[in-house]
RNA sequence: GCGGACGUGGCGAAAUGGUAGACGCAGCAGACUUAAAAUCUGCUCCUCAGCCGAGGGUGCGGGUUCGAGUCCCACCGUCCGCACCA
């Protein structure tokens, strides 16, 4: 019995592949195009198994499109720029530049080796000045425009490392290097107006109807819409007024305080001229931006000793205060606090002794009774009272009256906020894009003249120090100023590396392209029709990139506002996790069985086994790709990855798991190679009388047919595979001795063709070789794909269930379509029907046709 | 706290409101083999029953329906996202 040759094999058809070059294309106008792309990777190092989930997935969609005849254009790169190369810098003294460009060796290699069909004569790294000299431009038209400026903001700073830090980056209120508690600080940095477009972002979120739901939602809670009212409380007894904004314009009457976020420039101004407040303040900011430190920071506040004037009534007055809980980058940065219809407030004001007046009467409870005691009353429902000319209305009627009453006083205007916030795009790094801007002395930012891009990166930098290299590196920054020909500074910041991630969707429809892209051929190409990814980019990569298609469209460079018109977000890659008796984390290829059968580690004692969680370097429960490909091939490993879960939900790797993938691997190219009977030379005809169990079988076959593509088309890979294998199931339950007769083996031909064809998409090398010892022609990889025959797929006899009061009494063999009386009849003569019945009529019979009879005795 | 998803055999899972457990993993028994591997065949939701069969079963409790894993209500649990957002 011979074995699959995968080593052989997958060589010999990725080389013809390449050869034929057969994935790349070009733009066909009068083609159906298809573009189907996979998030492109950061180049970190070596692919483990979990990386390459979403790429098969990619591949199945892409090779599946082909054969129904789509153009389809899908391509690969790099999103080289980011910290982990830094990283390595510092703990190898390996250069970004070589450790990048080697991991892109290693990387590219690996995914050569798994078959994708890639168009590799677009491939693009984002670290290449022919990639990001566009995005320096497209900077400075964003500037021209008005989608990009400069501005002072409060910042997550780590003092050891002397840089900012993303969100992200901050762990435990910490820099997740250096452990220094980060802190809050005011700096100028460069951003983009995204929030020029935050109605469309949000509208046009519904006609995503290709996106999964849950991505939608997210993207709609990021932008965070709230409908409210800026109320103007002026100061008594100084010029000043404060700014606050609020949702709950109808709890006016119960306020009781005013504050102020520490960072609120009267804050700061009240703080030159008090120390008590300064050290206040400076405390605030450097409490850590942890959701762990936020959630136990008790709410504290700061008495300025002035008083706020109430909007509605001048005689009321109430104290201004200072407060942790207020965040300068929400609203105005300033709250009115209404204790008794919110539970922050609430606390402050317990805590400050501040009155709780409540303005909300519930329904149905009692004026003179109601108080307030622990808990808020925050449902929008009940009627107003204590609330002079609000009273008795319902609260949507008094947020609208005390909206129109804050107009007409002057005191404030109705108004809609947004949680987005405007990109901050400066990062203190070398590895990223250099910021085309030079500061001079004289004639403040001026842009790098386009005909001196490429900003470039310089070579010759130094990690030592702390900070960012740039910034310390002898000559780079200095430069002559373009406007005044006097002594300048480059920018020495680089561009987020969500910058480059943006818009590599559409470098790819023209990649060597030397413009940005070519005009014509993204109208060709966009959008991007199924797009594959980790739920984890559902808000920030997705919201930028759908952000910067309109900034570059409103600068000219395109015409389109979507990029992504389908997304997919398939799930993660698990693994169980080990630890040795001394608590290190142990690679699963370290773990073996002793004679006992227990789990031993190198150390031979017992091993602790952890919960399973995704495939993560850090608690080692990897699996390497090429430890995999070189023990199973690249179509075995590509089947397990589609075939035990749902693709949108994780996946856990076994061993046995891919032991499965393989056995069926040689099942099927033992069917091919070894048919159960002689085959006919190809493009026999099936004729004439079938045997029923052949015809049984021609007509699965037609079922499968229809049931596969159904399943490819709604991204259901998993029952794909069960499909496939039921096919190969019905193929093998035929006895040889009928098979070999009659029309027999043309119809197992055309059966062995057709599962030839279905795994080709999930499998490539393997269908290529099999398709071969089937004596065909040409290459699966150029083939249409097969078509169910409705006729065929019919079932003629089908399988009736009984029901006597809705339990299963019995089952009724029948012909398709059969007449209901009959059916009833024949349901009704069932002996364990009888029994059941005991004599009685039936007082009712349900007939779902080709499905059930239902009897209620 | 807010928003969302999910809960089915020993395990991964499948099931337009219509025979729950397809397909696979694991396990058990058998065939082939000197033996092993590979391969093939059969069995495997639970309880009672020798067999025929009967009863129960999709996190828990109700409801709608001839019929509910699927729809509705309430609860429990797990996971994910956001979060001092005014």
């Amino acid at each position: 019995m011979s074995r699959y040759n995968f080593r052989e094999t997958e060589e010999k058809w990725q080389r013809v592949w390449r050869e034929r070059r057969l994935f790349e294309v070009s733009t066909k106008p009068t083609t159906r195009k298809y573009y189907v792309l996979e998030m492109f990777p950061y180049p970190s190092g070596k692919l483990h198994v979990g990386h390459v989930r979403n790429y098969t997935m990619g591949d199945l969609v892409a090779r599946y499109r082909r054969a129904q005849g789509f153009n389809v254009l899908h391509p690969m790169g790099w999103d080289a720029f980011g910290l982990p190369a830094e990283n390595a810098a510092m703990a190898e003294k390996v250069h970004p530049a070589a450790w990048t460009r080697e991991n892109i060796a290693t990387m590219r290699a690996q995914l050569q080796r798994m078959g994708f069909a890639y168009d590799w004569s677009r491939e693009i790294a984002t670290c290449h000045p022919e990639y990001y000299r566009h995005e320096q431009k497209m900077f400075l038209d964003f500037l021209a425009n008005g989608l990009a400026y400069r501005k002072e903001a409060w910042v997550n700073w780590d003092p050891v490392e002397n840089t900012v830090l993303a969100n992200e980056q901050v762990i435990d209120g910490r820099g997740w290097r250096s452990g220094a508690i980060v802190e809050k600080r005011l700096l100028s940095q460069w951003f983009l107006r995204i929030t020029a477009f935050t109605d469309e972002l949000l509208e046009a979120i519904q006609r995503l109807d290709r996106w999964p739901e849950r991505v939608r939602l997210m993207q709609e809670n990021w932008i965070g819409r709230s409908e409210g009212a800026r109320v103007v409380f002026e100061l008594a007894g100084r010029d000043e007024r404060v700014e606050v904004f609020t949702t709950r314009q109808d709890t006016l009457f119960g306020a009781s305080f005013v504050a102020l976020s520490p960072n609120h420039p009267l804050a700061q101004k009240l703080a030159a001229t008090d120390p008590g407040l300064a050290a206040f303040i400076g405390e605030c900011n450097r409490m850590g931006t942890s959701e762990a430190v936020i959630e136990t920071a008790e709410k504290r506040g700061y008495a300025t000793g002035l008083e706020a004037i109430h909007p509605f009534d001048r005689q009321r007055r109430v104290p201004l205060y200072v407060a942790n809980f207020v965040l300068m980058e929400y609203g105005t940065g300033a709250i009115f606090g209404c204790p008794a219809h919110d539970q922050r407030d609430l606390e402050f004001a317990r805590k400050y002794g501040l009155p709780v007046i409540p303005v909300v009467l519930p329904p149905g409870a009692d004026p003179a009774g109601f108080a307030i005691g622990d808990e808020a009353y925050v449902e929008q429902d009940g009627t107003l009272f204590n609330s002079s000319f609000l009273d008795g209305l319902t609260v949507a009627g008094a947020k609208r009256a005390a909206g129109e009453r804050l107009e007409a006083l002057g005191q404030g205007q109705r108004t809609t906020v947004f949680r987005l916030r405007d990109w901050g795009v400066s990062r203190q790094r070398y590895w990223g894009c250099p910021i085309p801007i030079i500061h001079c002395p004289v004639c403040g930012i001026v842009p790098v003249p386009e005909h001196d891009l490429p900003v470039t990166l310089p070579e010759d930098v130094s990690f030592d120090k702390p900070g960012n290299p740039l910034a310390h590196h002898p000559s780079w920054k200095h430069v002559r100023c373009p406007q005044c020909g006097g002594g300048a500074e480059r920018e020495t910041d680089t561009f987020d590396t969500f910058f480059e991630s943006s818009w590599y969707f559409l470098r790819f429809c023209s990649a060597r392209d030397s413009h940005a892209f070519d005009r014509e051929a993204v109208a060709y190409w966009m959008p991007v029709d199924q797009y594959i990814g980790g739920v984890e980019h559902a808000v920030l990569h997705l919201l930028y990139s759908r952000f910067f298609t309109r900034a570059l469209s409103r600068c000219g460079y395109l015409d389109l506002d979507e990029p992504f018109a389908g997304l997919f977000t398939q799930g993660m890659v698990c693994h169980q996790t080990y630890r040795s008796a001394a608590g290190e984390w142990l690679f699963p290829e370290e773990v073996e069985r002793d004679d006992s059968g227990r789990l031993i580690g190198p150390d031979r004692r017992p091993v602790v086994t952890g919960r399973t969680e995704k495939m993560s370097k850090s608690k080692k429960n990897v699996v390497g790709l090429d430890a995999i490909v070189d023990t199973y091939g690249a179509d075995t490993a590509r089947l397990y990855l589609l075939s035990d879960s749902p693709p949108e939900r994780d996946l856990e790797w076994t061993e046995t798991g891919i032991e499965g993938a393989w056995r069926y691997v040689n099942r099927l190219w033992r069917m091919v190679s070894e048919p159960a009977v002689a085959l006919p030379p190809p493009g026999a005809v099936v004729t004439g009388e079938l045997a029923p169990e052949v015809d049984m079988l021609r007509r699965v076959m037609h079922r499968t047919v229809a049931a596969v593509g159904d399943d490819l088309d709604k991204f259901r890979f998993n029952r794909a595979v069960a499909r496939i294998r039921e096919l190969t199931n019905a193929i093998e339950e035929v006895p040889p001795a009928v098979l070999g007769t009659g029309a027999g083996p043309a119809v197992l031909r055309e059966a062995l063709e057709t599962v030839t064809l279905l795994v080709g998409p999930m499998m490539p090398h393997l269908a290529e070789e099999m398709w071969q010892v089937l004596g065909r022609e040409g290459l699966v990889a150029e083939q249409a794909w097969p078509v169910a025959d409705p006729e065929l797929a019919r079932q003629e006899q089908v399988t009736i269930a009984v029901q006597v009061n809705g339990k299963l009494r019995g089952t009724l063999e029948c012909p398709r379509d059969a007449e209901q009386s009959m059916v009833e009849t024949a349901a009704l003569q069932l002996p364990q029907v009888l029994r059941w019945l005991e004599g009685r009529p039936p007082r009712k019979v349900i007939v779902v046709p080709n499905r059930i009879v239902s009897i209620v005795a």
